[in-house]
DNA sequence: CAGACGACTGGGATTATATACAGGTCGGGA
DNA sequence: TCCCGACCTGTATATAATCCCAGTCGTCTG
């Protein structure tokens, strides 16, 4: 899905744009004139592109027949992930909770999940026992940003820093200890990044 | 704008669950065959009916052209409060920056609107600057609950505490000072209680 | 009881739109 | 070198869709 041409890529940002704008998708030529094209023909061609990359669905026949494919993902909402099984995949039925709907406006990039934080090491970037975080599905990570790893059946959030083949997983929280992880010896499984943080007052006494 | 006749709602209806399912407006042959018209002239006459009263708005020589009324996409999901103007209600049109879908089942009781943040005076239970709080709006208030509290045009999210004529709006960081209100002396509005938290991490470099 | 109005059928002109086909460029492999 | 794929222009055409006109059938209202 992600293997899509810059072209492709700006194609289907005008399309989501307009939608968000105009409540319907462009037609072919409204397509080619924003992205100023001479001929709707190079915008019939890109997105029977995106259609073969699975980016888009298109409705043979219907005007404006233009379909994003990711809105399956948003109707169903996130699933909230609470414990982990140990050995299963952190998105197995058994681990989901609860789902919600939550806007994708509101996180970037876009949430795959939602996983309960346990335990206040990291506490001083305000995310506290049994918040929920959410999660954006990626192996790739950078230093410094906030990430979903799993050692050893255990998972855990933490600040990510990596020096050679030594990965550091950093609390936010001066009573705990960082770990260690040299990757030539142990494994480890990056489950994604953060990208926001949800708490409800009702579950926790710290707001009423 | 309530005011439509039963058949009218039911167009309206169609039109929006048809945005909800294929994610384009219908055309006024679907909307027909959809409600058991003969004829699209028809759905096209009830079209002009909705747009006279207000419900909708159609695009002219557009195919597809039917927009839901702002009024009505707008009820769709939680305004959010950046600075609040002085003298103007919470919910004044002019302090809403966005809006966004949450899902109702998350928060309880449920928000009315979602406020951003402004400091760090309740940073030591993971509300920090930039945050959004999520509040429903009622003026009444117990002991020890977060609440969005309105003094002199000022509007500030606060531990609450009422001993007599006197309310504490407490800090939860030791670096800032209570704020002590007596309401013989100083008039004082509560804007709602607090029941969730939400934090965007794209918006600052805490999260990533 | 005329007249306005909501709720339709049926037909048809006109435009909007999708989409096929025939080109052309440019850069990167095999 | 040749071919391919991404990227485009330009023309053409069938069809999707808007939208106007002329009616019909009730119901309610002045």
């Amino acid at each position: 899905m992600s293997d899509l041409t810059p072209r492709q890529r700006q194609i289907l940002d005008f399309i989501r744009e307009q939608l968000e704008e105009s409540g319907m998708p462009p037609t072919r030529a409204e397509i080619a004139q924003a992205l100023g094209f001479k001929s709707a023909n190079a915008a019939e061609e890109h997105l029977r592109a995106l259609q073969r990359k699975g980016a888009i669905d298109l409705l043979p026949g219907a005007s404006r027949g233009i379909q994003l494919k990711d809105t399956l993902r948003d109707q169903i909402g996130l699933p909230l992930i609470g414990r982990v099984a140990a050995g299963r995949p952190i998105m197995a039925e058994e681990n989901i909770e609860a789902r919600f709907q939550v806007d994708s406006k509101l996180f970037h990039p876009k949430p795959h999940y939602l996983l309960k934080v346990q335990g206040m090491s990291m506490k001083d970037i305000g995310i506290l026992d049994g918040d929920l975080v959410a999660v954006h599905r990626t192996p790739e990570v950078r230093n410094r940003q906030i990430v979903v790893a799993r050692i050893e059946n255990e998972v855990t959030v933490k600040r990510y820093r990596q020096e050679g083949s030594v990965v550091w997983l950093l609390p936010e929280n001066a009573d705990f200890e960082p770990i260690r992880v040299d990757l030539k010896e142990q494994s480890m499984l990056i489950e994604g990044v953060v990208v926001g943080v949800l708490r409800r007052g009702n579950k926790t006494d710290m707001l009423q």
